[in-house]
DNA sequence: AATATCATTTAGAATCATTCTAATTATCAT
DNA sequence: ATGATAATTAGAATGATTCTAAATGATATT
């Protein structure tokens, strides 16, 4: 994504706040900042530190009650872990899919020439044939990222740990 | 599936655990049972009660490790969640589309005729494009199911607990 | 049958991400 | 300044899962 994009994303997401009627207080506006500063789908405690950076104080309770905020405007997308931490893509906050390497625990989004799945089976299409409301769809792809694999190939056909 | 369907299946569970050198005990054999016994994708906690109907003092570690065992083994699919219990799939326990109702939890396999994505892009396809090693997919669907949406029709477009 | 061995099972403690709580601090309008 | 409201905090509580060390059970060998 281009930097104006991100500046673009960074705008939208204040914007989402203050129509929500919060406050985008500094400690916010940095949070959204370290969300959208890499492509790492970072999670809490990685955002924590990131704000941390700037604001020291600042505690854990703020990055979840603003996370909590985000994904109620619907501006983050919430990756769920059972075995380890949740992680978060505020650059792109809908459903899209992503390959999560079990072994280093990267998630990257999946390229677009790739992400099928999302195009194939819209929402609403998936609503009209099974009788749900359905408002979001997880497509990830689970193995080993090709660094992972190059730095012990004897990992192959192995499971990880996420 | 039939009735002869889960009578094989529950046998090919036995078989990879025996192969795997471990033995089937009698509650390892009911946990297998209650795994099978129904298509709601049990958590951990509702497979502990099914065993314990049956042998009462059971614990919950081993319900915990023998679905370790299984998922070693490949007998068993975990469905995970962050903000309540992993399901289990011992059923199909390969990597196949579910529906996921935030309101009652209740996790449902997706009719076969919508279940593009997984054919859509196997593993391998998806390994090559990528150079990961994928080793399974996650397709799931979140919302409303029929009998939440018919129950509090007030629901439409809120967000769930999931 | 007695014993040694090894896997299984157990209760409870430990872990860890997340949520909750109650108190404090900051902000803003009057 | 004052009061009201929101934001933030530290730490406790929660809940699913994992770990641990001891107890139990089964099996094979003698």
């Amino acid at each position: 994504m281009r930097e104006s994009g991100l500046e673009l994303r960074l705008a939208e997401m204040k914007a989402a706040l203050r129509d929500r009627g919060v406050v985008v207080t500094r400690k916010r506006a940095k949070l959204l900042e370290v969300l959208l500063a890499s492509d790492r789908h970072p999670s809490v405690s990685e955002i924590h530190e990131g704000v941390r950076a700037a604001y020291p104080g600042t505690s854990l309770a703020t990055i979840y009650n603003t996370i909590e905020i985000l994904k109620e405007t619907g501006q983050v997308l919430e990756i769920e872990f059972s075995a380890s931490a949740n992680r978060y893509d505020g650059r792109i906050p809908v459903s899209h899919p992503h390959l999560v390497c079990l072994q280093c625990e990267k998630v990257e989004d999946m390229d677009g020439t790739m992400d099928g799945a999302a195009q194939h089976h819209p929402l609403d299409r998936v609503s009209r044939a099974t009788g749900y409301e359905i408002v979001r769809l997880r497509t990830d792809y689970y193995g080993t990222c090709p660094e992972c694999l190059s730095a012990s190939p004897l990992l192959s056909g192995e499971r990880g740990c996420l």
